[in-house]
DNA sequence: TCGATTATCTAATGCAGATTCACATCAAGG
DNA sequence: CCTTGATGTGAATCTGCATTAGATAATCGA
């Protein structure tokens, strides 16, 4: 009865290192657990990668185990079932969104205004889908298609990030950066829908991740703030009938 | 040896029927769109609905089956096999949303202003997304996840509606009325993720689907016109051909 | 080198779900 | 009624895949 490593991993799965990029190797005492370590974020990071190309049920075990390149039951030494390696991702993949999203905004200054720092904000949700990391393409794609029993975690990491947004949006309002037409909730999705959709379309060869990241600030900084004639003119014979 | 329905059909919900023209027979039988027919079509609704939920590889036979009142494997009576099933699913999904778009646009004045199409484009989206059809939704979320060989036709579905777009885009652009630092590729693309996405997180308790509808008008304007103040230094038409 | 703990493999097991097959049922016409 | 084709069914295959069991390898402290 060989005793299971961190059974429900939770923060620094090792993966923390690869992403941060920052140490090959600090402590000689890590170097020991390292390894098992290692091991587990390869499995978690191939799971990452199969199911945000597969989806949820497409994910199958020897796909991982393959990308891992392991066998699929090794899988069950680190994991004690598919759907706890699954919830991990979708659950570590929002969790790092946040994180660095809030990362970012604490380097910012007190006195940025609530605009730059939606700003940021765009930018960090941006590069992180799109440069650093399968887990937030497979959270968003398929947040949609989780049995309820995996989502809670994963929804209650959705609810943290959401309410770091909702912050500095109804900051923007409290400045008037914010077209006063604007349901707060449905901007917040607009926005984040805009940039989450990029995981499904973008690719090198259509731009640099610069190139969206600049784009998607003039797009949303401008879609929120409103037109000035905006106030004034936005029946468009659609929606007259509230 | 029973003699199948028409195995291409197109003709499969009332809706359907109306957006493409036929390919197959219907010069012997000109009126017999029935009973066979309108089951044919509670199995394809009922596989649009299962997909839209499950996702492509989570979409079981069975559940769809049930949904449409009757055994599985009578689905092989009018469909070659699941995978026939959910690719008509997919295609029907985005041609159902072209087809809605440009009745809309057609019956808009000539003079009509390109960004007050584009505003008219913005409501047939969500509304169809939204309101109408699970196939819409089943199309949108699972496009990233089909295998390549069911992609094919609703690929090409995909690339029609997105020229009806770029159309409207180019036309706003000859007017000026678009920010001129946005890449217009990109811009199509964020617009369309805000719309796409709102089918991950709209019910009705998030507010009418006018009121969803008047807010992304207001933002997808705004964001595409950008604000008088944008200026700055940009490289645009880094990612122009397609 | 030895044994114990850790890590991983190969060969079952068992189920779920697509597909197939061999019959029922039903409607309409003779 | 009885035939015939259109529809649909229940039970039987067949396969893929998660999960388990039972070894074997690798590592390491002594």
């Amino acid at each position: 009865m060989p005793k299971k490593p961190a059974a429900t991993g939770r923060t620094t799965t090792a993966r923390a290192a690869r992403s941060a990029g920052a140490r090959t190797d600090d402590a000689p005492t890590a170097t020991k657990e390292s390894k098992s370590a290692r091991t587990r974020a390869r499995i978690l990071d191939a799971a990452a990668n199969v199911l945000s190309r597969r989806g949820f049920a497409g994910t199958r075990l020897s796909e991982v185990a393959e990308q891992a390149e392991l066998q699929a039951p090794a899988i069950y030494y680190y994991f004690p079932s598919r759907e706890d390696l699954i919830e991990e991702v979708m659950w570590v993949g929002i969790a790092e969104m946040r994180a660095q999203l809030e990362e970012r905004l604490g380097e910012l200054d007190d006195g940025t205004p609530p605009m730059e720092k939606i700003m940021v904000a765009v930018e960090s949700h941006l590069r992180h889908a799109l440069e650093i990391s399968d887990y937030a393409t497979a959270s968003i794609r398929n947040a949609g298609q989780l049995p309820d029993a995996l989502r809670k975690r994963q929804l209650a990491e959705e609810v943290k990030y959401g309410e770091v947004w909702r912050r500095l949006l109804t900051d923007a309002v409290r400045e008037g950066d914010l077209n006063p037409e604007l349901d707060l909730y449905v901007a917040h999705m607009l926005v984040i829908g805009a940039l989450s959709w990029a995981v499904e379309w973008w690719s090198p060869r259509r731009g640099s991740v610069d190139l969206i990241v600049a784009n998607a600030q003039d797009f949303v900084r401008a879609g929120l703030r409103g037109h000035d004639a905006a106030a004034g003119s936005t029946e468009t014979g659609a929606a007259e009938a509230g």
